[in-house]
DNA sequence: CACGATTAAATCGTGTACGATCTAAATAGC
DNA sequence: GCTATTTAGATCGTACACGATTTAATCGTG
């Protein structure tokens, strides 16, 4: 009766895992975040965007990506769309035809200023924790995630 | 001088926001997962359906999702393919036909049993950090992401 | 026993993520 | 000065997530 019973006595055995823990907590965000950004017609990965983009005009796809840690794949069918909402301008570079430099119009500004007057105040409120605490957790993941963009040398090594 | 200028001084906007960190720390964990689960043939999410289905067969697909906190638009067709791929199966509940039993194939179970023995090492060593701080990271986080679900009375309050 | 309400899954449409590939533009060598 | 390589974005196919709706089966009440 020492032994393990075969496949019981563990509560849940995702909850022992930190990713999990951290996926499932992003799904969470996402679904607090929906109905606040879906009066002002957005998604969370597109808030992030406008966020990045109002820390300067003419970034370009990849600079933003560097931000967001996401590439052109993903990015432009995104910036697409807030070009269609009229949030974003896009602008091939006259000295590079290649790039393509990202600028937020008056209404993008006016809706990510708007936006950040009121949601993350929201969202601190639906945390139900103290800040210090959740800055404490931020510095903690952020760490995390640095590590493991780091450390893409597969352990495993040998894989043909 | 001492105010803070327009919109500079801000080093990463972004890196202030801890559902930023739990995005992009979701993401970083999902492509060092990638390779390792190719080599199995199933994605992050497929992985964490037959560890949770290992807990027992005759789960329902609102039991798994109850787990993976997810729901049956994303989790039926989910299982369909892990049902193509040979891993588990699914069986109408004869009592109530409405309801859909799932379990592991000896292919899933001895295939999870083989992922479960090399990829929570190969994470750990990614993470290049020890047990005790992931583990104590797991549970902070579990509990924000218990708050988040638990707080869906949105606290804007008078929403149209 | 009938019939409206509830429930479990499935379906559909939109929007990410991401590997792989493509195109076009700029740069490097020779 | 012309091709080979590199680089920046864009495109394509697959697989999640999720709101909204649908279908089918069960339950509740009269």
């Amino acid at each position: 009766m020492t032994d393990t019973p075969p496949a019981a006595l563990e509560g849940e055995p995702l909850d022992q895992f930190l990713c999990f823990s951290v996926y499932a907590t992003g799904l969470a965000f996402n679904r607090v975040y929906k109905p606040l950004l879906d009066r002002f017609g957005i998604t969370y990965p597109q808030y992030l965007a406008l966020v990045a983009l109002r820390g300067g005009d003419g970034q370009t796809v990849s600079a933003l990506g560097a931000r967001l840690h996401l590439e052109s794949n993903t990015l432009t069918p995104l910036i697409k769309r807030l070009e269609a909402a009229g949030l974003v301008t896009r602008t091939r570079d006259k000295q590079d035809e290649r790039v393509v430099r990202l600028a937020l119009t008056d209404a993008g500004r006016s809706l990510i200023d708007d936006a950040l007057g009121c949601i993350p105040a929201a969202m601190l409120e639906a945390t139900g924790m103290r800040p210090e605490e959740l800055q404490a957790l931020n510095h903690q993941l952020a760490a995390l995630g640095a590590a493991l963009r780091s450390d893409h040398a597969l352990p495993g090594g040998t894989i043909d």
